[in-house]
RNA sequence: CAGGGUGUAGCUCAGCUUGGUAGAGCGCUUGCUUGGGGUGCAAGAGGUCGUGGGUUCAAGUCCCGCCACUCUGACCA
């Protein structure tokens, strides 16, 4: 392929809509227009690369079994309102009725469809398993469309939907995908991690998220330095730590296996509390007495117009971590304080989930007054007396001698301590993990790292087959739901994560696998004949030999072409001059590591292929 | 959906405060020049100033409505 004869359109300035990396580059180096707002145009260099990751999407898909069809982007409304999320899905959901006033729906994901289509076509469990999928656009109507082509309305998904007979079957089903994706992620050059998720609105049990690490995602992700732990930081559980931090159970210590109900316990302090959440009964505790001897008496001190923790600590002289954070929120119900030590952030999703609420809100001023009947800034759990419900993360119950608000202006409270000045309704975990807390699989310090979603596991279980009459007769006759999985690559969202993951100041750094041409051609002049021939020949020579190559022919200068190259982010660029001619060489550059070779050009094929067939 | 910002040439932006016949750089076209990191010179093409209304002798500029784009938040893959 030569520059001049397909669409190239590079930009030298960053235009104003982009706003994050892979955006930016994409648009630069002329592989994505903007339609409108979340809609793109994917432009020849952009559509290769998409190519290339569905491509290796299907063969993987095929190689753990997968089953390839197409299904319509639009989709009658009838089958969402047997599935009952016709009324569920809200206005995210594009929709749209026919002349004869028929309701309609542009498909956001394709469980109904796919339902339907087993509940047609496969009568027996003889014809399970059964695993099939698609590549096709997505639709929703996102309220705010960000980030390029990670939140578009409009993307491409691949969605894989498996159908067994029995859990057991989910269970292979879910680990072929759990493999396949592995391998999928790993072909396209990426560097990403499986974390357990939350199952969120699609319903279900078992899910995990496959995360491309990448500073700028969405998503923060907490991950274990020495075991394969990893969670969403909203996910993950929080161990308590002793007040010195972190340390292994000392030689000796009665060792408990307590249910989560027997966690309090009177005259005892819990050091290194376990508690993972997909098995809440395995709380582990190491117990040690309380040293009544080191409470404080109660000091209520003026502290003027130190609203914050921050402002109260530098104050009082003292580090954030002994303060008492109280939080207010509206709910459903009655309001609720929650306690979290001063430098710790609460998480809203644990509260939620303990709450089991639908309305969270945190109080504003005005509902701080008004319903709490307290002051912004100075509220403590001292003397609150049941106006609220209070509760508090678990690490509360190991501090001693904090600072917290006294309920009043300008006052808080010195050694303040728990059971004697204050009570709460229940400690649990509330607070939003963060880089050095404790792995609760391994106990070693947990790093954060941001990550961009890109393929999601779920176990659907019989959720959609027993709304929409998906049965099939087993083999003594009944007729049972079958039970399904659905497994989705967002490819699109691939495709920016790629770039997301791999750039520098100069532009993209594609992964070989998926680059829309793995080596460039440049003749340094362009003028002379001899040269452009032979690029023009190695160009395909190259391609000959299963290379993806493009020769830069424009009558640019070569500093032009260096700087396209880069920004398009080829990983393999090929320079010709007037020495290299003479001596039968080709000087490579390797875009990725910078490094520079030159090798006689007859070998340089088999070389460069011999490089580039890593995966 | 709430709150902010921006809409002027293909792109990035100035001009608006203080109303008076539309600007720059880049890109594009042509010629010369240059030829290993966005070369230099010259000549050109290109704009209903987002849109509708209002004020005014006169509106890109002032006022009001609408639309689009964008940022922060909530929500979400």
């Amino acid at each position: 392929m030569r520059v001049t004869e397909t669409l190239i359109s590079t930009l030298r300035e960053v235009p104003a809509e982009a706003d994050i990396v892979s955006h930016q580059l994409l648009l630069r180096s002329g592989m994505l227009r903007k339609v409108a707002a979340g809609i793109y145009t994917i432009l020849p260099l952009g559509h290769r690369v998409l190519l290339k990751i569905e491509a290796i999407i299907r063969e993987e898909m095929n190689r753990a079994g997968g089953i390839e069809l197409l299904m319509p982007i639009i989709q009658p409304a009838e089958l969402w309102q047997q599935s009952g999320r016709w009324d569920v899905y809200g206005p995210e959901l594009f929709r749209l009725k026919d002349r004869h006033e028929r309701s309609f729906c542009l498909g956001p994901t394709h469980e109904e469809l796919f339902t339907e289509l087993v509940r047609q076509e496969i009568r027996s469990y003889r014809q399970l398993p059964l695993m099939l999928y698609q590549i096709q656009n997505k639709y929703r109507d996102e309220r705010r469309p960000r980030f390029g082509l990670l939140r578009g309305r409009e993307f491409i998904m691949k969605d894989l939907y498996s159908f067994d007979i029995d859990e057991n079957g989910l269970d292979a089903s879910y680990r072929k995908m759990y493999a396949a994706y592995n391998r999928i992620f790993t072909r396209c050059g990426l560097d990403f991690r499986v974390v357990e998720a939350d199952p969120g609105a699609i319903g279900g049990s078992d899910t995990h998220e496959f995360m491309v690490m990448a500073d700028t995602g969405e998503a923060e992700i907490v991950f274990c330095s020495a075991c394969d732990y990893a969670a969403d930081v909203e996910k993950a559980p929080c161990l308590v730590e002793s007040q010195t931090g972190p340390r292994p159970r000392p030689e000796g210590t009665r060792r408990r296996i307590l249910s989560s109900a027997s966690r309090t316990r009177p005259g005892l302090k819990e050091c290194g509390v376990q508690d993972r959440a997909e098995s809440p009964d395995a709380v582990e505790a190491v117990l040690c007495p309380v040293d009544e001897a080191r409470l404080q008496p109660l000091q209520r001190v003026r502290t003027p117009g130190t609203r914050t923790v921050r402002e109260v600590a530098e104050y009082l002289g003292i580090p954030a971590e002994q303060v008492l954070k109280i939080l207010m929120y509206v709910t459903d119900d009655v309001p609720v304080a929650v306690l979290v030590r001063g430098d710790r952030s609460l998480n809203e999703i644990k509260l939620k989930n303990y709450l089991q609420t639908n309305v969270l809100e945190i109080a504003d001023e005005e509902d701080v007054a008004g319903r709490f009947g307290l002051p912004q800034g100075f509220a403590g759990p001292v003397g609150l007396g049941g106006r609220v419900r209070l509760l508090a993360d678990n690490e509360i119950k190991n501090l001693s001698n904090m600072v917290a608000g006294a309920n009043e202006p300008d006052f808080h409270y010195r050694n303040v301590n728990y059971g004697r000045d204050y009570q709460v309704e229940d400690f649990a975990d509330f607070r939003l993990a963060q880089e050095g807390d404790i792995c609760p699989k391994c106990g070693q310090p947990l790093q954060l790292k941001r990550g961009i979603e890109i393929g999601q596991l779920f176990k659907l279980g019989t959720k959609y087959s027993k709304a929409m009459g998906a049965n099939v007769l087993d083999e003594n006759g009944r007729e049972i739901p079958v039970v399904m999985g659905c497994y989705g690559i967002g490819v699109t969202r691939t495709l920016a994560a790629a770039v997301e993951q791999w750039h520098d100041q100069d532009g993209i750094i594609w992964p070989p696998s998926i680059a829309p041409y793995e080596a460039v051609i440049i003749p340094v002049g362009q003028h002379d004949s001899l040269q452009a021939d032979l690029a023009d020949d190695f160009c395909r020579q190259l391609t000959d030999s299963g290379i993806d190559s493009i020769y830069d022919d424009r009558s640019e200068r070569t500093g032009v072409k260096f700087k396209d190259a880069d920004l398009i982010g080829y990983p393999v660029r090929i320079v010709i001059n007037k020495d290299t001619v003479t001596e039968g060489l080709v000087e490579i550059k390797w875009r990725a590591s910078g490094a520079v070779e030159r090798i006689p050009k007859d070998t340089a094929a088999a070389y460069l292929r011999h490089k580039l067939a890593r995966d």
